[in-house]
RNA sequence: GGGCGGGUAGCUCAGCUGGCCAGAGCGCUCGCUUUACACGCGAGGGGUCGCGGGUUCGAGUCCCGCCCCGCCCA
């Protein structure tokens, strides 16, 4: 309720509580009316401003956004808001992964889920050339639209003010464009090269995974010992057998060896023997190699507990075979068909009498295998084993072991990895790092935005960065699924084309020169027949492989079609466009083709990269330093330094720093997820108690840990999930919205001089005391976002504001704001500063507050001021506070602490005695105190609630309290003082000062102390000691009296 | 197995380079419709700082060992 009795300007029909539906829709209009998110680099590039950029990291489309996606864009919307505030260029680019494998997965399963045809049918359809894969992504692509569009109406819920003019799909024509360039640069340069290798293979999406998408599980299965019969030279049975140990029986139809350790004395006799494989008939050779385990039944390695000392070697289904049998050129046998039953289509010629097991899942198989051993005598014995199994994290069975062609990067190459390690800011790479770099490598530089410029904060992530590319492995990056950038390789061979040869050499030859399109022939770069195309001009009628360069370039694309080349029908790992990310966002590789394939975006492309490459900050969370952390920076610098003609590698960093947040758990310290229903949606925080309090609650909870816990609580009336932590933010913005509406009534009532301009030693001491607080305030929060410490960042706030500001300033002033022009200027301008420091955390509030503060002309205090900013239409827009040093006030504060423990005590002796809140008590105190805080007593009798401050004697009955070790009485107390109430009280203060001078006495008496300590902080003690036996002395006194 | 983080009040967490009686919010107890705010105000109770050693005049803080919990990698 409006407390003046006429309605003001300002105060008007000011609500007792905030109301965030209220304000923030019609606040975020505001914002985008006032163009307050859009980024201009013309200024950073003409030198008007300096630049800040974050880049969003694209949430997946796969669902909508959930609490850590919150903490996320709260954690960039502060750096955001702040430095736009403090006067940079600030640019935030929007956007959302297709996250391939993931979203194909989901809308695959809905479909299944509502009974409709699913992906398996459209694969039918896709066979019998009814055009399966175009329906089907037509599907996810309408999944995408609804998910951005509720991920996009999340974000501006929670107040990201993001250049939404820039967004950007990671498969949209513009980024489309960039995979496609960047591809074909690695393709020509030999980065990129075909390779059969083992990879994860989830037969179920029937798609490869990387490492990273693999899960392992424990999981109870057993060992089976199967035995093999020795044969000789000739192919007979000699009646031995070696048997093996192994949890996969099935695949012993593709076993290539049997090895032993040369080590184990009881079987190295067996190297170079031959053993036959039942049914199938191959006869395969026992081999030596190191890497087998020698069986020990009293280990404590579970390996060798169950070894048999032979090892049945698969290498086409087993990743430690495939080793082994690279290092001993093994044949490689697959009998598998990609969805795991068992085949002798894929790979597989030598059946034998075998072909009972062709056409059986691999767990049918394994079955029908056991049995058959165990009914020929064959199975020594079966034994249960727990082992952990890797899953696919996509549809959960266990991956296969599977070889396949694939398309990898070469990430291992230097200019990628290297050029990665090489990011890393000097103080926080390893000795061991910088040694296993090569070197050749030229010296770092250390220049902003090469070399050695990256920081993480915190620093410990800088480790798992680094180690993971000391154990980096070259990167897979096709995926066997529609949803994605499809592989831009035709393939094919030119052999059968004879005469015409020469005339097809000839237009791929024009085509290659014109850089249009590039050619490989063989698999791997370490294999001696791989070349490209840059060395291989003699030899473009042996390619087998051509990328071409432009999606738009039918004509090439047409030559080659015309050869039989066809075009992979793989797509790119999700990864592969995330890498680019700093690139896509910005345009790269071509300015004026971005502006045309979007043209709603703003046309300034060109100035993107060379104003905010290298961005700010990477702001993410640390499942997602490999994935996708470090291919950020080997592209940006490998296509950059070729752009720039450094030297592919040698470009800019993608980003400056990069800050690893926290994760939020439940309160059982478990991940938050839909299967265990603990998750907390945005959006219902937003519509309980508002996007501010989202915000502020988040903020206060990230602090440097790796995991943060909420406590999670369902709400049956609503049936969502919700925290009570989050009171914390909505009661946080409800106490600033009252301190509004009180200091705005205040100002109603008798506006300040305008046009004055005041000193601060000319105000009152809770004036200066006031300004002081807020320059140190402010000074700690710019450390704290200059760092990322946002937990301290919000915790500053809170006391800035509640402490401080409401509960010593505002109470402080009450009596006197009404008579004095320098405390109502004080008072406008605190409020103001408060809210501008605020504004990145709670931006809708602050705002709302705002739009009535403004109406009150701002006055002027030395040494007060704000940042100037290209606009301030809005909070928004306008200027950070600025405080200068002046206005730091130490006797200030040291005056008005010394009024609040006055206080503090008289409250207490009020409290013990039961007074009542509005009851004016009549304070006696010492002479000397007297003196001394005269000055004050207006402050002390409005804080204690006193009817007056007197040296007058007490009567009897007032109460006795300690201050500075000089006795003083509280009267007029009550009616009656409990006596008995007030020897309780004395006898425990008794006790408390008993305890801390036992515990001072025993410090100053260890000689160690008073000898080694420093002199300062032993005369404290000394001071300390004595003035507590004062006090004690006192207060001793008192309960006598009584 | 390797790496990282955590174990501080009933709960969620601060506590930086060792030094005032270890703090905050929530919850709890008591008292308050005190004219900005009961999403509030005042006061209070509550902690062997995971365990065991060590360094030091002094350790929640540094060192060593161990035990739990979680994450990442193999």
């Amino acid at each position: 309720m409006p407390e003046s009795d006429a309605p003001t300007r300002t105060a008007e029909a000011l609500p007792k509580q905030y109301r965030p539906a209220d304000h923030e829709p019609r606040i975020w209009s505001r914002w985008v009316e006032a163009r307050a998110f859009e980024a201009d680099p013309k200024r950073v590039l003409d030198g008007d401003a300096p630049p800040y950029c974050i880049l969003m990291p694209p949430p997946n489309v796969t669902a909508a956004l959930h609490l850590g996606h919150a903490l996320n864009n709260t954690i960039q919307d502060i750096l955001i808001r702040a430095h736009r505030m403090m006067g940079f260029e600030t640019l935030w680019i929007p956007g959302a992964d297709h996250a391939g494998i993931a979203t194909q997965t989901v809308v695959d399963k809905r479909l299944q889920a509502e009974g409709k045809p699913a992906l398996a049918d459209y694969k039918k359809k896709e066979l019998a050339g009814e055009n399966g894969r175009d329906q089907f992504i037509a599907l996810v692509q309408a999944w995408k639209d609804e998910y951005s569009a509720k991920i996009r109406a999340q974000s501006e819920a929670m107040g990201a003010g993001a250049d939404w003019r820039r967004y950007r799909f990671t498969m949209d024509d513009v980024c489309a464009r960039a995979v496609r360039e960047a591809f074909f640069r690695l393709f020509r340069d030999g980065l990129i090269y075909r390779g059969k290798r083992l990879v994860n293979w989830d037969p179920v999406t029937q798609t490869a995974l990387s490492d990273d998408e693999v899960e392992d599980k424990q999981i109870d299965g057993h060992f089976y010992y199967m035995k093999y019969p020795v044969v000789d030279d000739a192919g007979k049975e000699t009646g031995g057998h070696v048997t093996v140990a192994t949890t996969r029986p099935e695949t012993y139809l593709g076993d290539t060896a049997v090895a032993v350790n040369k080590n184990d004395p009881e079987r190295a006799a067996y190297i170079g023997k031959k053993v036959r494989l039942p049914l199938v008939g191959r006869v395969i050779e026992v081999i030596a190699d190191d890497y087998v385990v020698i069986p020990d039944a009293d280990s404590s390695d579970p390996k060798a507990q169950y070894a048999s000392g032979f090892l049945k070697v698969t290498p086409a289904h087993d990743t430690n075979d495939w080793e082994l049998g690279q290092r001993h050129s093994l044949d490689v046998i697959n009998v598998m068909a990609p969805d795991a039953t068992i085949s002798d289509q894929h790979g597989w010629s030598d059946v034998g009498d075998a072909g009972l097991f062709v056409g059986l899942d691999r767990y049918e198989a394994r079955k029908a295998v056991v049995a058959w051993f165990k009914e020929n005598g064959l199975l020594d014995k079966t034994r249960p084993y727990s082992h952990s199994v890797g899953h696919s994290y996509r549809s959960h069975v266990p991956v296969e072991p599977y070889l396949s062609d694939q398309w990898y990067c070469k990430v291992t190459d230097d200019k990628l990895r290297g050029s990665a390690q090489r990011a890393l800011v000097r103080d926080q790479r390893t000795s061991n790092s910088i040694k296993s770099w090569p070197a050749s490598y030229p010296a770092d530089t250390g220049a902003e935005g090469g070399d050695a410029a990256m920081t993480f904060y915190p620093s410990r992530y800088a480790k798992s960065y680094e180690s993971w590319h000391d154990n980096l492995r070259d990167w897979c990056i096709s995926r066997q699924l529609w949803w994605g950038h499809r592989i831009p390789v035709w393939s094919g061979s030119m052999v059968a084309w004879g005469d015409l040869l020469p005339e097809f050499e000839a237009k791929l030859a024009e085509l290659r020169d014109q850089g249009r399109i590039a050619g490989q022939i063989g698999l791997d770069p370490e294999a001696e027949d791989f070349e490209i195309d840059a060395t291989g001009s003699p030899a473009i009628s042996t390619w087998e492989s051509i990328s071409v360069r432009s999606e738009n370039d039918h004509e090439a694309i047409k030559v080659l079609e015309e050869f039989g080349f066809t075009q992979d029908p793989d797509v790119l790992d999700t990864w592969f466009s995330s890498g680019l990310w700093p690139l896509s966002t910005m345009g790269w590789p071509d300015a004026s083709t971005a502006s045309s394939l979007d043209p709603d975006a703003p046309d300034d492309f060109a100035s993107l990269l060379p104003a905010f490459n290298p961005t700010s900050v990477l702001t993410t969370a640390r499942e997602i330093i490999t994935l996708w952390v470090s291919r950020m920076v080997m592209f940006n610098r490998y296509f950059l330094g070729q752009d720039d003609k450094l030297g592919a590698g040698a470009g800019r960093l993608p980003y400056d720093d990069v800050f690893i947040h926290a994760m939020i758990q439940d309160g059982e310290g478990r991940k938050m997820s839909k299967a265990l229903g603990n998750g907390v949606d945005p959006f219902d925080i937003i519509a309980s108690h508002g996007a501010d309090a989202m915000r502020f609650t988040l903020a206060k909870m990230t602090t440097q840990t790796q995991d943060v816990r909420m406590p999670v609580v369902h709400d049956p009336d609503t049936g969502t999930n919700t925290s009570p932590k989050f009171d914390e933010g909505r009661n946080f913005c409800n106490k600033l919205w009252n301190a509004a509406r009180f200091t705005l009534s205040m100002l109603d009532k008798s506006p300040h001089d305008a046009g004055r301009t005041f000193t601060p030693s000319d105000l009152s001491l809770a004036d200066r005391w006031m300004l002081s607080r807020l320059e140190t305030g402010a000074r700690e929060i710019a450390d704290a976002i200059q760092t990322y410490q946002f937990s301290s960042y919000a915790q500053s706030m809170y006391d800035l504001l509640w402490r401080d500001f409401c509960d010593w300033y505002l109470e402080a002033i009450k009596p006197r704001v009404a008579d004095d022009p320098g405390t109502r200027a004080t008072l406008r301008i605190a409020l103001d500063a408060i809210l501008r420091l605020l504004h990145p955390i709670t931006p809708f509030v602050t705002e709302a507050v705002h739009e009535r503060l403004r109406d009150v002309p701002m006055p002027n205090i030395e040494g007060v001021g704000f940042a100037s900013t290209k606009s301030s239409d809005t909070l928004c827009q306008s200027g950070w506070p600025e405080l200068d040093a002046s206005v730091r006030d130490e006797a200030a504060e040291t005056e008005f602490e010394r009024v609040r423990s006055l206080v503090r005590t008289i409250n207490e002796t009020r409290a013990a005695h039961q007074v009542e809140p509005r009851r004016r008590v009549t304070l006696h105190i010492s002479d000397t105190l007297a003196a001394s805080v005269s000055a004050n007593n207006t402050l002390v009798e409005t804080l204690a609630g006193l009817s007056r401050i007197t040296t007058d004697a007490p009567p009897e009955s007032a109460a006795v309290f300690t201050f500075e070790a000089g006795e003083h009485h509280l009267s007029d107390l009550a009616d009656a003082v409990d006596a008995g109430a007030e020897r309780e009280r004395l006898e425990k203060q008794i006790q408390d000062l008993s305890k801390s001078i036992g515990a001072l006495e025993g410090r100053l008496s260890n000689p160690g102390y008073v000898d080694k300590a420093p002199e300062k902080l032993v005369n404290q003690t000394r001071e300390q000691l004595e003035q507590t036996r004062a006090e004690l002395a006192t207060v001793e006194a008192a309960l006598e009296k009584i």
